[in-house]
RNA sequence: GGGCCUAUAGCUCAGUUGGCUAGAGCGCACGCCUGAUAAGCGUGAGGUCGGUAGUUCGACUCUACCUAGGCCCA
């Protein structure tokens, strides 16, 4: 009996393939990776492009510094999605990563592995250990980054530390010397005492910190008009500071000119402040307070008050700054040492006043503080008042500060001489702004965010005190000590980069930069020396774009940038303003942003909170597919989740994929497009159903990925997977699959359809899936026009005529009834009448509108629900009975049937089966 | 503290200009199959659409505020 039955399954046409049900990606995946690197697929996938129009994403460098993280991976992936994608849309879509190679997280890890060693060598000594450095981490990632299945120029990629593009940076720079729009000015910036150095924004990081908190009197000189009467008695303007070493730079007080001020009198004395902050202030210093004028900010404008410490003035000026939070509305202001109050000191005409020296202790001209580092001194200083009665309360409070992210002690605002580049001077905030509007964002929110940005920035200060940089090219008189920045001698110093890299500066003279003949403009001198500031990092990768006109192939400008959110700032900011200077317009035609990448629970990732996950661990237990699979499940234009709950669905999304591609080769196993090959028009009505699904699916899988929504192309084809192939099509093809013969016409057209399924959903799911779709393409049957690789193919098109070569409505009719008698077969599978849906016997007594449709399509309805039969009679309401088949079961086919006549070879098979079988045996 | 963004079932996503009992897939539960088998099929249970208050005949969709979270800045 089980010979038998086993001779009879021999006869069957099974699935066969040798493409394994189990990926084991972490281990395929890097031989994957060097078969792709020994045929040059990056490179054959560019020549099969020759001619075609090109799409040029241009790469945002990462630091060159630390592991990739998901963050980082993500990005890439998304990158190799835009790319993969439109190559196979048919563009000409070159890749070439960057690294940002320069920068102070660099050389402060140099610094440290350096130590006291540093102090005996050269500024070129140590900029080689940065260099070294740097190229360590770029081989690191590198790796890390081909690992993902990214495709590109990774031999060749671009990095900040080119001798080319060093040049590049100065060349750009220059282009804002020739417009005069570079300057060098005193203003206030991060600056560590610790570390003697200016930071950058990016360089800050804040921490609760304790600041002393003080309401500080300052006597007015003079009285407004409305305040006459009082005239006889001293009357003070109110400050709150957390900064008391800052009011001996104190210049003026800043109130809201529409704001409500009070004179008012507590403890005898009167003062002025914000009105709405009299009970709060009152209160801080357990009064009772009696007010006795109101007026407006805008009246205090241009009095005078002294200064509480010295023989000084200090100015009442209006600002927009002033809030009524907290404090008393009336702000203390230093020019030297706060962003507000600098633009302030500027509108106001006000010096930059900065008494405090890089070692963060007071110059001589702060007096009787003079040496006292600035945070010693703020007790003094409080003391100094309370002593002389023009404190009026001080306390201490616990806020947000600033620190330094190096060594982590709070940072101060301090005055120094930098170099800007004028926002305003030459256009290029309303040059940039315009730019904005005609590039595309996407998410669109990013316009008015960028715009707003530019809008409301400050000039953009260029220069940094430290070593790992390309230098700014200015010059100092050696007599006098006036700046030169001059476009001849910057072109000189771009030509020395161009030849031997930005060390030069280092190796070489300044009378080797300064064209002969130049004299100082203030003095005459003809001997110059040079500057030792660095360019902002952010100047230098804002020039990336300027290997578009370098690399062959590529074109400026790009046709995207794809960056995460917090670039708006960053590279997406810089990156506009170079190029309108230097190139004339944005480097860039559309500028996607992708989000955060966030735990389980929506939290950000911190390798101190214990819930980062690493990808490197991901890659090594579940493979790069499931990295690039979750990169196009979830939405990136918002933040994403992961966590081990999705890795779980994803791990078992991945096979359902895999399972099914498996199905359909096994089903392919003899199937030979070449000999096979069924036109639509020769085929079963369901066939072109799911042929006119899949143009359905397809059409919006294309338009998903022009759209760049890859959880759309993810989600479109993982549910026609789900729904049309594995639990309809495939499931129900199954029985003329497997039992008709081989060459059987409805068996071919079959196959010629789940050949079509098969090879246009690898086609789209290959920028997705980049491995898996690979390794699936290599056992796909040979046909014309197959490339060696899946990833030198292009999507396949629409096909107008197969989508519409069925009646939708009546498949929808169709669908919708299946579902309905569907719910009966598992209601008596459930009564335990039947248990295999081909033990189903169906009998329909249809209402009037169905018992036509359903009696002309019972053969299809019994075949779609796999059952062994299913009749239709006519009836008042609609009743569903389903009960077990009659008859006997076929061993071959297993369908239940009642043979008449019986076939006299061989009795015990159904009537399709005996036929199969002779045909077959004659074969 | 400011600007911008996000919030629909356990998870990932749909929900067109506000309009019928809010959908899908996965997961889960139960069951079937054992000729896709460390597979496949079926049925089912899951949501007061972050909260509150408004506008409206009617709001997941509009407005305000709040909460939670994110990015950038201070």
């Amino acid at each position: 009996m089980s010979e038998k039955k086993l001779e009879w399954k021999d006869t069957l046409n099974l699935p066969r393939t040798d493409f394994p049900m189990k990926a084991q990606l972490s281990q395929k995946e890097p031989e994957m990776l060097k078969k792709w690197q020994e045929a040059g697929i990056y490179e054959r996938i560019l020549e099969s492009r020759a001619g075609c129009e090109p799409y040029i994403l241009h790469d945002g460098p990462p630091y060159a510094n630390g592991n990739i993280h998901l963050g980082t991976a993500m990005n890439k992936i998304l990158k190799d999605f835009v790319v993969k994608s439109r190559t196979m849309a048919g563009f000409y879509s070159p890749y070439v990563p960057g690294w940002d190679c320069h920068g102070l997280p660099i050389e402060h890890k140099v610094d440290q592995k350096l130590g006291a060693r540093k102090k005996s060598m050269t500024q070129l000594q140590v900029r080689e250990e940065c260099r070294l450095y740097a190229e360590k981490f770029l081989d690191q990632q590198r790796a890390d980054f081909q690992r993902l299945g990214v495709f590109g120029d990774w031999q060749r990629p671009y990095t900040t530390l080119d001798h080319e593009y060093e040049a590049t940076v100065i060349r750009f720079f220059n282009s804002f010397v020739r417009q005069g729009s570079v300057y060098r000015k005193k203003r206030p910036v991060y600056w560590c005492l610790s570390c003697r150095t200016a930071l950058a924004e990016a360089e800050v990081e804040y921490h609760d910190h304790a600041s002393p908190s003080i309401t500080v009197k300052f006597t007015l000189r003079q009285l407004p008009p409305a305040l006459k009467e009082f005239s006889g008695r001293p009357v003070a303007v109110l400050i709150w500071t957390t900064t008391p070493w800052t009011i001996p730079a104190n210049l003026a007080i800043a109130v809201g000119a529409d704001f409500d001020y009070a004179l008012f009198e507590m403890k005898g004395e009167l003062f002025i402040a914000a009105s709405a902050l009299l009970p709060a202030i009152a209160a801080l210093n357990g009064d009772e307070f009696r007010k006795l004028r109101e007026f407006k900010g805008r009246d205090l404008a241009g009095l005078k008050a002294r200064h509480p410490l010295f023989d000084r003035d200090s100015l009442l000026i209006t600002t927009d700054y002033v809030l009524l939070d907290q404090g008393t509305g009336c702000v203390h202001t230093a020019p030297g040492h706060g962003e507000d109050d600098y633009r302030a000191g500027v509108a106001h005409g006000l010096d930059i006043y900065s008494p405090v020296q890089a070692d963060g202790r007071f110059d001589e001209t702060a007096g009787p503080y003079a040496g006292m580092p600035v945070f010693e001194a703020n007790a003094r200083i409080v003391e100094d008042m309370r002593a002389n009665g023009s404190l009026l309360h001080g306390g201490s409070i616990s806020h947000s500060y600033p620190h330094c992210w190096r060594c982590k002690k709070p940072v101060i605002y301090r005055a120094t001489a930098q170099w800007f580049i004028a926002m305003d001077q030459a256009g290029l905030r309303a040059k940039a702004l315009d730019a904005i509007q005609g590039a595309s964002w996407l998410p669109a929110w990013g316009q008015e965010r960028i715009a707003s940005m530019i809008a409301n920035r400050p000039d953009w200060c260029i220069s940094r005190q430290r070593d790992w940089g390309v230098p700014l090219p200015a010059f100092f008189c050696k007599t006098c000590g006036e700046a030169l920045l001059d476009p001849a001698a910057v072109e000189n110093v771009e030509r020395s980069f161009a030849a031997e890299g930005s060390n030069s500066w280092y190796s070489r003279e300044a009378g080797e930069f300064v064209p002969e003949g130049t004299a100082c403009r203030s003095c005459g001198g003809s001997e110059f020396e040079k500057g030792r500031d660095i360019l902002d990092v952010w100047f230098e990768s804002g020039s990336s774009h300027g290997i578009l006109q370098q690399r062959p192939g590529h074109r400026w400008p790009a046709d995207m940038y794809l960056e995460g959110g917090d670039q708006y700032r960053g590279w997406f900011h810089s990156s506009l303003l170079v190029g309108i200077s230097a190139l004339g317009g944005a480097p860039y035609r559309a500028v996607i942003t992708h989000g955060w990448v966030l735990d389980a629970e929506g939290k950000t990732m911190h390798k101190s909170l214990g819930n980062a996950i690493e990808p490197q661990d991901i890659i090594k237990d579940r493979g790069a597919e499931i990295l690039r699979l979750w990169s196009a499940m979830v939405n990136y234009q918002e933040d994403v989740r992961l966590g081990t709950e999705m890795l779980q669905r994803l791990s078992e999304s991945y096979r359902k994929i895999r399972n099914t591609w498996r199905f359909m080769l096994g089903v392919l196993a003899d199937f030979d497009p070449r000999r096979d090959a069924v036109p639509a028009a020769a085929m079963d009505e369901s066939d072109r159903y799911v042929l006119q699904r899949l143009q359905e699916v397809k059409a919006r899988v294309l338009q998903a990925y022009r759209d760049f929504e890859y959880h759309a192309v993810f989600h479109s084809l993982f549910n026609f997977f789900t729904n049309d192939l594995s639990a309809f099509y495939l499931n129900f093809q199954k029985d003329n699959l497997y039992c008709n013969r081989p060459g059987a016409p409805q068996r071919r057209a079959s196959q010629q359809a789940v050949f079509t399924l098969l090879r246009e959903t690898l086609l789209l799911m290959a920028p997705i899936l980049s491995f898996t779709s690979e390794e699936a393409w290599g056992f796909l049957p040979d046909h014309a026009g197959k490339a060696p690789s899946i990833h030198m193919e292009r999507f396949p098109e629409v096909d107008e005529e197969l989508r519409g070569s069925v009646d939708k409505g009546r498949w929808e009719r169709i669908m919708a009834l299946r579902d309905r008698l569907l719910k009966e077969i598992e209601a008596a599978r459930a009564a335990k009448r039947i248990g295999d849906s081909l033990e189903a016997d169906i009998e329909v007594v249809a209402r009037a509108e169905d018992e036509g449709f359903l009696r002309e399509n019972a053969d299809r309805f019994k075949t779609l629900l796999v059952v062994a039969a299913l009749s239709v009679r006519a009836g008042a309401g609609e009743k569903i009975t389903v009960r077990k088949a009659q008859g006997r079961k076929c061993p071959r086919c297993w369908n239940w049937v009642t043979p008449d006549p019986v076939d006299p070879v061989h009795p015990e098979l159904c009537p399709r089966c005996a036929a199969v079988v002779a045909a077959t045996a004659k074969e």
